[in-house]
DNA sequence: ATTTAAAATTGTAATGATTACAATTTTATT
DNA sequence: AATAAAATTGTAATCATTACAATTTTAAAT
């Protein structure tokens, strides 16, 4: 069993969150689909497996794992929401050529500034866009 | 005149766009409204003024600018773009309770990567959420 | 095992931001 | 004044997301 499936669950147990057919398809979806996938992306996935899955069903438990803070709401779009299953400090790179989304290491968690003194953060994200390696390489062909 | 409209209008004239009505206009609004406006909040700001503005003009303005790198696309929100004038390096903050957003200095350059080494970085974001300092204060009345 | 209430799921319709695009207007140039 | 290119407009289309009522499933109680 994955890692993080096992963590994901069982943090949905101690919230008394069912854990339905439905949740643990869309999570195990997470965990090996690591491209940051969209709702449509998981509906797709999923849809040989379970004809009768709704997206309406998908937002739902997406809406629910992300208000108890385990997977990660990426925004880096402007017409669609990204989620990812890895919720520790980490960076986005978009290419914006292929589409591509990428993560590098980056601890957002001790970045302070005197602005925000008094405000209380309780999401960092950053992100990157730009050309990714092979996209940069394919070019010059 | 604000020395980012002066700024702009230079640049929009380098790269031989006109200096419409329309877009000066739009331009104004984002100088003196930084609060990181919408398309529709610009389209209400202007309404008055310029009753038979269209939301396309505004939408084929800010892509203009945007394409030329003279404003920021901001996705901090999941449903609707916001624009910023300030292309400096900053973070932006966003209140989740009062819908605010605050810049925050920050050099993002300092965020290098060995891992991004060999990817061309175009554009980098800085997005906190959490609560602002004066709603944190309501918030014990 | 049956009953019952709460939770989960579904499907359809509504919403709302953005885009596509054809028609019209404006502008700069000849 | 004529002309072509650029800019603007308004309407309709697109697409992600949400609202919500109806249905199904689940867990607990009898």
């Amino acid at each position: 069993m994955h890692p993080r499936y096992a963590l994901v669950t069982n943090q949905l147990k101690k919230h008394q969150i069912r854990l339905s057919d439905r949740r643990l398809k869309i999570l195990e979806c997470l965990c090996y689909n690591l491209e940051h996938p969209t709702v449509d992306q998981i509906y797709v996935n999923l849809h040989k497996e379970i004809p009768t899955l709704s997206k309406t069903t998908i937002y739902n438990t997406l809406h629910t794992l992300a208000e108890l803070g385990l997977i990660r709401i990426i925004n880096i779009e402007d017409n669609k929401t990204r989620y990812d299953i890895i919720t520790e400090s980490h960076g986005h790179f978009k290419c914006q050529t292929c589409g591509s989304i990428f993560n590098f290491e980056v601890d957002l968690k001790f970045f302070a500034t005197d602005e925000l003194s008094g405000f209380k953060i309780m999401e960092r994200n950053l992100y990157f866009k730009g050309i990714c390696q092979e996209c940069l390489l394919n070019k010059n062909d």
